[in-house]
DNA sequence: GACCAGGTAGCAA
DNA sequence: TTGCTACATGGT
């Protein structure tokens, strides 16, 4: 196991990990002592962690440090929570009333970097249902058809690659893992994944546009999870996912973007948040439903 | 019991 | 194109 500390200072604009790792934009992540999405803060000594990659990695934080623990480096704690993205920076060009308010309402949230598949299959599941869920499905998934992980004295279920999903069944992931109608969409990705990974699977000089054709291929894959995993896997952080949370806020704040078309309201959006699009919807998002939850 | 949750596929018009 | 609806499941 590799280990090792980040001081605060050396992160531009500092980070949030509780917020970062618990506002619905990821559900890769776990807590060591089985909390998540409940409010509750993250216990002394214990961690959040991943096992995506056939990897581990551990991360809490401290008043003044980032504390890490895993098989991989630090290097891959810094691109999983894009921790060189300079929040100063970003703050300084907000100027819509609302993103200000979501900004100094919880700061320091960064985007996350999410490893392409997992996302992808953890947002088709994520159609209609609430973020709770999604993230125990995720554990199902991970611990009914992923691999298992020894680091540190310690056993972990690893995230199941699109092999081990294409060889169980559509019925079989429905019964263990909970996912309702959507275990035929995974199922159908799965395959379709493993029939083309090459093409598919590292799109990193794609453009945006046809990155995003390529996603909507995939059997589950709709205007708004596609942009979701363009934002939190793919690095397009000009993309603005309308979800029914972000809808709400257009007919409430945003009436010159209303729009039936999603594509509308999206690009509307775009162009009211720039230059930080994604950064804003993040926050946005983050604001408005814990708001209006009262949810941590 | 109704309604909602980070929606999408499959139709009809 | 746009507009409807069914879809599993768990929580309020």
């Amino acid at each position: 196991m590799k280990s090792g500390k980040i001081p605060l200072h050396e992160i531009e604009g500092g980070v949030d990990l509780k917020r970062t790792l618990e506002s619905g934009q990821t559900f890769l992540w776990r807590r060591t002592d089985g909390d998540f999405f409940t409010g509750k803060n993250l216990p002394e000594g214990e961690w959040y962690y991943t096992t995506t990659d056939e990897e581990l990695l551990k991360v809490r934080q401290t008043d003044t440090h980032l504390i890490w623990e895993g098989t991989v480096g630090e290097k891959t704690l810094w691109e999983r929570l894009r921790l060189h993205d300079s929040l100063t920076d970003i703050y300084s060009h907000v100027e819509d009333p609302l993103a200000q308010k979501a900004f100094s309402y919880s700061p320091q949230i960064r985007l996350v970097n999410d490893p392409f598949e997992p996302c992808l299959f953890s947002f088709i599941t994520s159609s209609n249902m609430n973020v709770k869920r999604i993230h125990k499905i995720q554990t199902k998934l991970s611990e009914n058809f992923g691999s298992t992980l020894k680091a540190g004295g310690e056993t972990f279920s690893v995230y199941p690659t699109p092999t081990e999903i294409a060889s169980s069944s559509p019925q079989e992931l429905k019964e263990k893992a909970k996912l309702g109608y959507r275990s035929e969409w995974v199922y159908k990705t799965a395959e379709t994944l493993e029939d083309n990974n090459k093409v598919m699977g590292g799109s990193e000089n794609k453009s945006l546009q046809s990155s995003k054709s390529d996603l909507l291929k995939y059997t589950g894959v709709g205007d708004k999870v596609a942009d979701c995993v363009l934002l939190y896997s793919l690095g397009f952080e000009e993309v603005v996912p309308i979800d029914t949370w972000i809808k709400k806020v257009v007919e409430e704040e945003y009436n010159d973007c209303d729009s039936k078309s999603y594509e509308t309201i999206s690009q509307c959006l775009q162009e009211k948040w720039a230059p930080h699009p994604g950064y804003t919807q993040l926050y946005v998002f983050d604001y408005i439903r814990r708001n209006e939850n009262k949810k941590d």
